[in-house]
RNA sequence: CGCGAGGUAGAGCAGUCUGGUAGCUCGUCGGGCUCAUAACCCGGAGGUCGUUGGUUCAAAUCCUUCCCUCGCAACCA
């Protein structure tokens, strides 16, 4: 066997939590690829996994009251399983618990710096513990962390980095050689301009902040920081040893064909890790692709807002290969996509329902009214024949063509203009006519013929997007033959018995169902917080104050400024985040609830102490109102 | 002036790099057909391509002004 090899990853899953739809868009986006590569006769490897240290999980699994190891075994199952479920076939999962990839990190991470590329130093700077990371003083944003905003401290830790300067000028010359390294293309300047071109800092590589990490084998002081850790896995996953004793996997298959990731993470694909592969000496993977986010209804996902979906949900109400085909077909190549259930219900009921579902019914009910299902090929087309044979023909080189570039939709489009040619080509042909003379019968089984050996074309395409259906339907119009060979050749397939009773592939959708499908999935379930007793609740202390003014915050969007009366001494300020749903002068002469105990803060440089109370519900936000008398205490 | 993306028919999008009759899906209206899952096929209506100015024989496309929307960031004590 001596096809070629393909060797296509996604990004590893971090296991702190249940996957959102997201990421589930990427393991099936991966696997339609898969699947097509494996069709079109490669040799594919495709590796997906799950990404497992670092402190946010060592800190949930502590709140979950579990060993961390015991967390992300759980967390790791349930991802495994979603990618089940969505129906993906991939060669490897890897763990970055798996104990060959801790060794092998630890291999790595070790010669790196007996070769001088990993360097002890010191990190000093501002820490911010929710994201793990540090930060120079010019990076904060009012001595905030920029990614959360969360307090930081200053801090010094003892850590190791990795030299990047040194190898910048290799791979801004690599970038440039090779215009298709980074794609889609846009995001190259991106990360040239941004990142590359000012200069590259040196990456801090271990902490020793928190112990959930694989060891620094020679300084266990230090856990390896997730770069080195995360990204190592499309290697040590292919059984790379660092000592040369590579399993055979490595060797057919590195370096990679695709990373697949999602846009976010560019920068370490495309910076950070070449790096790494350049240090090491290895071959870099020929291409990383940054696909687009995958959104669901309007704005933002959120928890609050009630609008999370995930996949499982969907693939309960409508399929699996319902929704492969949304995620699939209706994403832009490069840009978000938005998903709601309208369009989904849109797309199953005219695109799998109508063309694809009833013209599969349509086509096997006229074979068994007029032939008893034996259909034969009578080799004799008409001009009409040879439009629908041609565009069955040129299907295959098409849907190639656009996979090569990645555009899965593109070529999901030229598989279902054979299915709605197929429907045109009915009308005018219209068999039914031809059956009530005995001299077109010929003619009759020609068209039937033709009608189903161009669905198995479709569905031959079909097989990478939507595998289930695609094998439904081969069974009803009773073949198995669906290789892409046989694509070049229209009678590949000579004759075919279809299935006594057509089965329904997707039933229409029912406005009433719809509905209530609808209404039962906007139910949110309610989340507690934990149990407090009285003591905790005495420890807030609320009262009654008046709105003496309100201004807009200078620099910020969302923030009012309120000062506010709270007895006949003190009047104070404070600022709130309801710019978006009050104009400060109707605020004023307003009763209103407060916390007044809370410890003081600057917030984009004004000072504000205490709290505005409020209620909101469904992106509705009010102030909580009273005709109590300034000072009255809340209790 | 924080970064980025976008504004094309009622909705969702393609076309913009490489100027030359504005296109696709859904919806809508009318017609056809009866094999089929109220489906399928044909036709029509519907767009001054966000705005200003410019380059050009010619601009959705290139340059320019402004407006608006959405992400991210900021920020919600």
């Amino acid at each position: 066997m001596n096809k070629e090899k393909y060797y296509l990853t996604t990004a590893i899953a971090y296991t702190s939590g249940k996957p959102h739809i997201g990421n589930t868009y990427e393991i099936v986006l991966a696997d339609a690829i898969a699947r097509f590569k494996r069709n079109e006769g490669y040799d594919v490897y495709f590796q997906t996994g799950t990404d497992e240290h670092g402190q946010k999980i060592e800190d949930k699994a502590k709140d979950a009251g579990k060993e961390p190891k015991e967390f992300v075994d759980e967390v790791s199952t349930e991802i495994k399983h979603i990618f089940d479920l969505m129906n993906t076939k991939y060669d490897n999962f890897v763990r970055t618990t798996d104990p060959y990839h801790e060794k092998q990190v630890q291999k790595i991470f070790k010669k790196l710096y007996q070769q001088n590329d990993i360097y002890k130093g010191e990190y000093e700077g501002w820490y911010c513990k929710a994201c793990e990371s540090f930060f120079t003083e010019s990076q904060l944003k009012d001595h905030k962390c920029p990614d959360c905003n969360g307090l930081v401290h200053k801090a010094k830790e003892e850590a190791y980095f990795l030299k990047m300067s040194k190898y910048a000028d290799r791979l801004m010359e690599h970038i440039e050689k090779n215009p298709q390294f980074i794609q889609p293309e846009s995001r190259k300047n991106e990360m040239v301009n941004n990142f590359i071109k000012p200069g590259l800092q040196d990456l801090c590589v271990s902490r020793t902040s928190f112990k959930w990490g694989i060891p620094v084998d020679f300084d266990d002081k230090h856990v390896v920081y997730v770069w080195i850790d995360a990204l190592s896995n499309y290697i040590t996953g292919l059984g790379f040893d660092l000592d040369g004793n590579h399993g055979e996997l490595y060797q057919r298959y590195w370096p990679a064909d695709v990373h697949l990731i999602g846009k976010d993470i560019l920068r370490f694909h495309t910076i950070y890790w070449p790096i790494i592969l350049m240090a090491l000496d290895l071959p870099l993977p020929k291409q990383i692709f940054g696909h687009p986010w995958l959104l669901v209804g309007e704005g933002k996902m959120s928890k609050s807002k009630g609008n999370v979906i995930y996949a499982d949900d969907l693939v309960e109400i409508f399929g699996v290969d319902a929704v492969r085909y949304i995620m699939l077909h209706e994403m832009p190549f490069a840009q978000d996509g938005t998903i709601t259930y309208e369009l989904i219900i849109e797309r199953f009921n005219s695109d799998l329902a109508n063309v694809l579902g009833n013209l599969v019914n349509r086509v096997i009910a006229m074979s068994n009214k007029y032939f008893n299902g034996n259909i034969h090929n009578q080799k004799e087309y008409t001009a009409l024949d040879y439009e629908l044979i041609n565009q069955c023909l040129d299907a295959k080189k098409k849907t190639i063509k656009f996979m090569n570039e990645l555009r899965v939709a593109d070529s999901i489009d030229v598989v279902f203009d054979i299915f709605r040619r197929c429907n045109k080509y009915i009308d005018e042909n219209e068999p039914w006519k031809l059956a009530k003379d005995e001299n077109q019968h010929q003619r009759l089984m020609q068209v039937l013929y033709n009608l189903i050996e161009a669905i198995r074309f479709g569905t031959t395409l079909l097989n990478s997007f939507l595998p289930d259906t695609a094998d439904k339907i081969l069974n009803q119009l009773g073949t198995n033959v669906n290789n892409f060979e046989s694509l070049d050749n229209f009678g590949a397939q000579e004759t075919y018995k279809t299935i006594d009773r057509p089965v329904i592939l997707f039933q229409r959708l029912d406005e009433n169902v719809i509905t209530e499908l609808l209404n039962k999935n906007k139910t949110v379930p309610i989340e507690h917080k934990s149990e407090i007793d009285i003591n905790d609740f005495n420890k807030i202390e609320m009262s009654v104050g008046e709105v003496i003014s309100c201004k807009k915050h200078p620099k910020a969007d969302k923030l009012l400024i309120f000062k506010i009366k709270i007895n006949e001494q003190e009047t104070r300020q404070i600022v709130s985040g309801l710019a978006d749903y009050y104009k400060p002068e109707d605020t004023v002469g307003k009763h209103i609830i407060l916390c007044t105990n809370l410890k003081e803060i600057k917030l984009r440089g004004e000072v504000s102490k205490g709290m505005i109370l409020t209620a909101e519900n469904n992106g509705e936000l009010k102030l909580l109102e009273t005709d109590m008398p300034i000072g009255s205490i809340i209790k």
